[in-house]
RNA sequence: GGAGGGAUACCCAAGUGGCCAACGGGGGCUGACUGUAAAUCAGCUGGCUUUGCCUUCGUAGGUUCGAAUCCUACUCCCUCCA
């Protein structure tokens, strides 16, 4: 069990630190703190690209410190430019605010709103930023910056050096905004410590310099590594794309199997990140990992205890049982175990990907609706490759055809696509 | 306002009248191997009713038997000058 002091070290050996302000440590020690963490409204969930900063608020939290959720209503109004290539398009207004209400659901089932006396706070940075007029903006934020001072930040540079990019003023004024949120957590929450990306390093040292020369008070930063992945791609996509925390975007069972898949070389690092198991749980279960890979005993208890804290235990159970059913031991060559209706229908209600009323077909005009194939000719050379499986058999030839006569049940059709792309197809 | 350069498929990038659905690289997908890994090797990578047809090389016209390639106008981007 971590405590208000023991916290640093906890996430120091789980690599969750990746800058900080000095004298970081003996303020934590000192006592209890008030830290907060902002998320933007730039679509209508967050991805998983923002779990490890969740995650770590429920860290301190546990560790007896008090959370604060800022949804970022008016900073994600501006956009922030933080190494952006390019200036982003505004978002409407209507779109944004509920996108808000969506994140702020979606943010407070990492961190506990009721447990005392460190209960979690759910903020708006709109709610003080909306009616403040341009004057007192320019004249109480504005004058603390220096142009000079702003251009020199990494993440901006990029834009300034960049052909054929350029920034705006309003993204030029980013920082400012949410310098501005940290001094008024200080001032209204005794919120000491901010904590975000290290690509928002920038950002919230705006925070710290503005709280110093206005307040005279020092605030501290804390940064979470951006999560690499060994074979250097993007963590967080996969071929069907982005990895989000919305069941509704990405289904549970989708979510499990991205973590299951993790590569070896990155599950201990990802079960430090992600899971709340002890650094020395996840050491020794590493160890029996590398003595018989195969099994992945480690990807297994990570796809577990990630989807079980975002989805919950049943989102969980059913997940891994549509894993199970296609990728256990049901479709093997040797011992063909159909599957019973009840886990077709399952499978459909699982999440799986499903065409209902689904008439006939053949197996081309089938992958194509069912979006396995993006197009017909496409649907022909997976199946000419030798890709395709329906129901467990192979497909050889592409006039294959799909009826009630040769469903599963006189109504489903399971067809594969490469290894691991399902999809279900059921008749009405 | 003046002078010059550029715009090619998911990205980078060849091609400067027919042999171009367009070299090459990256990325992606699929197959073999395997552990639903990694690495490696191979194939595919605009669409279709596929020995052929259709659409695509910034946009719109034009020349030509025939254009990504030539001409005209327009749009956007870059560099230098004012």
């Amino acid at each position: 069990m971590t405590t208000p002091a023991s916290i640093f070290s906890d996430l120091q050996a789980r690599g969750l630190i990746a800058q900080t302000t000095n004298g970081i440590e003996a303020h934590l020690n000192e006592a209890p703190r008030t830290l907060y963490c902002g998320f933007d409204p730039t679509a209508d969930s967050l991805h998983i690209g923002s779990l490890i900063p969740l995650l770590t608020l429920r860290r301190f939290q546990q560790a007896g410190h008090t959370p604060i959720i800022l949804v970022g209503g008016a900073t994600g109004m501006i956009g922030d430019p933080s190494f952006k290539a390019q200036e982003r398009k505004l978002n409407d207004t209507a779109t944004i605010r509920g996108w808000v209400e969506k994140l702020q659901t979606q943010t407070s089932r990492f961190v506990d709103f009721d447990t005392q006396p460190n209960a979690a706070r759910a903020v708006n940075n709109y709610d003080w930023t909306h009616t403040m007029d341009v004057l007192t903006f320019l004249r109480d934020v504005g004058k603390h910056f220096t142009v000079n001072n702003l251009i020199a930040k990494e993440a901006i540079k990029s834009r300034l050096e960049r052909d054929g990019a350029g920034i705006s003023f309003t993204e030029f004024t980013y920082p400012l905004l949410q310098g501005l949120d940290f001094k008024h957590l200080i001032e209204h929450h005794t919120c000491t410590i901010q904590l975000g990306g290290s690509d928002q390093w920038g950002n919230m040292t705006a925070g710290t310099e503005l709280i110093r020369k206005t307040l005279g008070a020092e605030a501290h930063v804390i940064t979470v590594p951006l999560v690499t992945k060994a074979d250097g791609t993007k963590f967080g996509k996969t071929e069907s794309g982005t990895i989000w925390l919305d069941a509704t975007k990405t289904s549970p069972y989708a979510f499990y199997q991205f973590w299951l898949n993790t590569a070896d070389a990155d599950v201990e690092k990802f079960l430090l990140y992600f899971s709340f198991r002890s650094v020395e749980a996840i050491k020794t279960i590493c160890e029996e990992h590398k003595e018989n890979p195969g099994l992945r005993k480690a990807q297994r208890m990570l796809a577990s205890d990630v989807t079980c804290l975002v989805h919950g235990e049943d989102a969980f159970t059913t997940a891994e049982r549509i894993s199970e059913y296609l990728f256990g031991s049901h479709w093997t060559d040797g011992e063909k175990k159909d599957l019973s209706a009840e886990d077709y229908a399952q499978l459909a209600q699982d999440g799986l990907p499903t065409t209902t009323s689904f008439t006939e077909g053949s197996i081309i005009e089938a992958l194509t609706s069912a979006g396995l194939a993006q197009s017909n000719r496409q649907a022909r050379e997976f199946v000419e490759n030798g890709a395709v499986t329906h129901n467990g058999e192979s497909v050889q030839t592409t006039d294959h055809q799909l009826s009630t006569n040769n469903a599963a049940f006189g109504r489903y059709h399971l067809l594969r696509r490469g290894k691991k792309n399902y999809a279900l197809l059921v008749h009405a």
